[in-house]
DNA sequence: AAATTAATTTAGAATGATTCTAATTACACT
DNA sequence: AGTGTAATTAGAATCATTCTAAATTAATTT
């Protein structure tokens, strides 16, 4: 698991603006977000993480997601009360929850969307983070449900 | 803790439908949720509850609150992890989350809005549900943050 | 380079919301 | 009244996450 030199950067300089330190185990829990773009959860970094760092720890992995997401290099995705998953797509975009597979989907949207559901806020309502969650079933015609 | 005649009728027929029964319980942590309209944990319906029904235990208070859901008397809102709270109002909204005070605000959005989000949506892609959560500051002038 | 300091990681305990279990109660129907 | 089914109840169990305190690492100063 290796971050591409690109992302190192990125990596680098998000973590210092908010000086935080670019650690190795910081590092190895973002390439491992960004190299297989489905939405686990810290868990599930966990289990992956353990396979190249052994020596990692829950609770490390649980702190490193925490800095990454103040740092705005992945987002936080949660439906209902399930454990919290993390996505490394930073387009604005919204997310489609299959009940049937429990597999989540990104869906890309325009920013002009984004504005207008802004629009109809009180003022002085200042949205930091939108999140739009679709829940439903993929009824996907090549499988047989 | 009366609930008013009209929405009586609501309310068994909406129980009836999902062939669950209206019980004294359920009747009565509807009618909590329906005069207060404010977005209520599950903990905090169980300490309004025992006030006028001292009987009533926090697994029934859960066990309404998943009935009433099913039924669609209420819906469920969540914001990252934080405990589940419900909502009374069916109409198509959106909620806002003051990050400073806690509170939740309900946002309406007309329904053109949704239509709009469910354009962006693949093919065989099937919301049953729609969730919007802003998140940020209220930033009310009258306050002195 | 050794010493000092601050930040990070670690393992395991603690927390807290929710769900589960098994026993009791309340109703609807014979 | 007796049987069967659904609902309620108290308390135990679960599970994701956070906390705590000790150990490690890295950066900085002497």
């Amino acid at each position: 698991m290796q971050l591409a030199p690109a992302y190192k950067t990125i990596f680098k300089k998000a973590l210092e603006k908010s000086s935080l330190k670019p650690t190795k185990q910081r590092e190895h829990i973002f390439s491992l977000i960004l190299n297989k773009k489905d939405h686990p959860t810290a868990d599930e970094i966990f289990t992956r993480s353990r396979e190249t760092m052994p020596s990692v720890s829950l609770a490390t992995v649980y702190n490193c997601l925490e800095t990454l997401v103040e740092s705005g290099l992945i987002r936080q995705v949660n439906f209902e009360r399930e454990s919290t998953r993390y996505c490394p797509n930073l387009k604005p975009h919204a997310h489609f929850h299959c009940k049937e597979t429990g597999a989540i989907y990104d869906v890309d949207l325009p920013a002009s969307l984004f504005d207008s559901l802004k629009k109809h806020l009180p003022k002085n309502f200042e949205p930091e983070q939108i999140d739009i969650n679709f829940n439903g079933s993929t009824h996907n015609t090549n499988n047989h449900f």
